[in-house]
RNA sequence: GGAGGGGUACCCAAGUGGCCAAAGGGAGCAGACUGUAAAUCUGCCGGCGUAAGCCUUCGGAGGUUCAAAUCCUCCCCCCUCCA
């Protein structure tokens, strides 16, 4: 099995259960993929992310590049070898940063110039140079850098920014061709909430010789039901036989959301960020630590889970934690949000093996959607 | 006994005639978070009321004033130094 091999060995609906093969081994998709940005999944160790069976993590090439520079972590052994992960990893390019940092940056057809959000400083990133940098990096999934448009573009700005995210996926496989190596490179395709531009997007990246290929621009503000659209409309335009990859997203529902429209991989911070910030998801919905009603609750966080925090602490426990902010509640409700969506992603595989998908679906659209519409009513 | 400083909302603390139901913090309560500038951010936080508004609060009691947390008188309590 060569990295950017994927196999697919059943399918339930759109819905796909696969694997494919990197350098560090192999992924079960579909697949939820920790994100890591600074090289640490924040709070937790390798062991802590191998124990609840993350195959692959996320790392990021413009927070790795000004820290603590590519250049010294390819002098340290590489990512694998500097942060002690073994498994899989991912490196986005940037893309999401034009974004997310959008305030801080300068676009050109030519590249980004970032100043850094640490020290001011000027940084020109190009898609040769993100190449560069991803192949320093030494990861195994590396993107094209591209353009992460915002919700409130309007469709001329929408339809030049295909262009450069085409240009630039172009550029990116020339500077680091397929058989270059065994990191794979994975195309995005982008065109905002157009789904014209969508159309265009996929149809001048996905003939492109990607080993995988994303739905990027998507949970960027816009209103779910869009979101849905948007990715109903798109992923039936990436090929069949490879890997799809929906970025940044998102909830638990969103996943099973896109699962059903055929998505095989998925990133997002939610479950570390919520974690850190105290909504546990779990199979009752979701729900916050830090409310009074659980200041005496000594059930398990949630019956159904059986993660290490789940195993071993109480709710009112947790709650303690998290209002004296002692440092272990990061920790171990990171370690039950991630161990919650990685079960979650192991029983869509079961579900999809057995072909009884819908009915996962409509479980979890129960949990998170039924409680959403009590509370808005 | 003498000299000085101080008592403000659950806590700390600003305010020294009207713009004060009273700044800031903290605590408490609730919410948000989607390829991580996030262990972050937002809202509420005397009582009643959906609201306009009304009522009760700045140690206590009186007083001055159109108006007092703020000025005056007396009293109570706390702290520091001196004897």
């Amino acid at each position: 099995m060569h990295p950017g091999q994927f196999q697919i060995t059943h399918t339930d609906g759109q819905a796909r259960r696969g694997e494919l093969f990197t350098a560090h081994g192999p992924i079960q998709t579909p697949a939820f993929m920790p994100v890591g940005t600074q090289a640490s999944v924040k709070s937790l160790s390798p062991h802590d992310l191998t124990d609840i069976g993350a195959e692959i993590i996320l790392g990021n090439t413009y927070h790795l590049y000004l820290r603590p520079g590519h250049e010294l972590v390819a002098r340290l052994g590489g990512l694998h070898t500097f942060s002690s992960w073994d498994l899989p990893i991912l490196t986005d390019s940037g893309g999401y940063q034009v974004f997310s940092l959008s305030a801080l940056r300068k676009l050109t057809s030519e590249g980004v110039e970032f100043r850094s959000h640490i020290d001011g400083s000027k940084h020109w990133f190009t898609p040769e140079k993100v190449m560069d940098i991803q192949v320093k990096l030494g990861s195994d999934i590396m993107m094209v850098l591209d353009e992460c448009v915002s919700y409130t573009a309007d469709w001329n700005y929408t339809r030049d920014s295909v262009s450069l995210t085409t240009d630039w996926a172009r550029r990116c496989l020339q500077a680091s061709p397929p058989d270059s190596g065994s990191q794979l490179l994975f195309g995005i395709v982008q065109g905002g909430f157009f789904s014209d531009l969508r159309t265009r997007s996929a149809e001048e990246i996905t003939p492109l010789p990607f080993s995988g290929f994303a739905v990027g621009g998507l949970s960027v503000g816009e209103p779910k039901e869009i979101m849905l659209d948007i990715l109903a409309h798109t992923v039936p335009l990436l090929p069949g036989h490879k890997p799809r990859y929906l970025m940044g997203v998102g909830t638990p529902l969103d996943l099973v959301d896109g699962i059903s429209h055929g998505v095989d991989m998925f990133d997002c911070v939610l479950p570390t960020r919520n974690a850190r910030n105290g909504t546990l998801y779990t199979s009752q919905g979701k729900i916050n630590i830090k409310r009074q009603e659980f200041r005496a609750d000594d059930t398990a966080l949630d019956p159904a889970c059986s993660c290490y925090t789940c195993r071993t602490f109480s709710r009112a426990y947790l709650r303690h934690l998290y209002t004296a902010r002692e440092l272990l509640a990061y920790r171990l409700n990171t370690i039950h949000n991630l161990a919650y969506y990685l079960e979650l992603m192991r029983r869509a595989r079961q579900a999809i093996a057995a072909g009884t998908f819908a009915d996962l679906h409509r479980e979890i659209q129960g949990v998170f959607k039924g409680a959403q519409d009590l509370k808005e009513e």
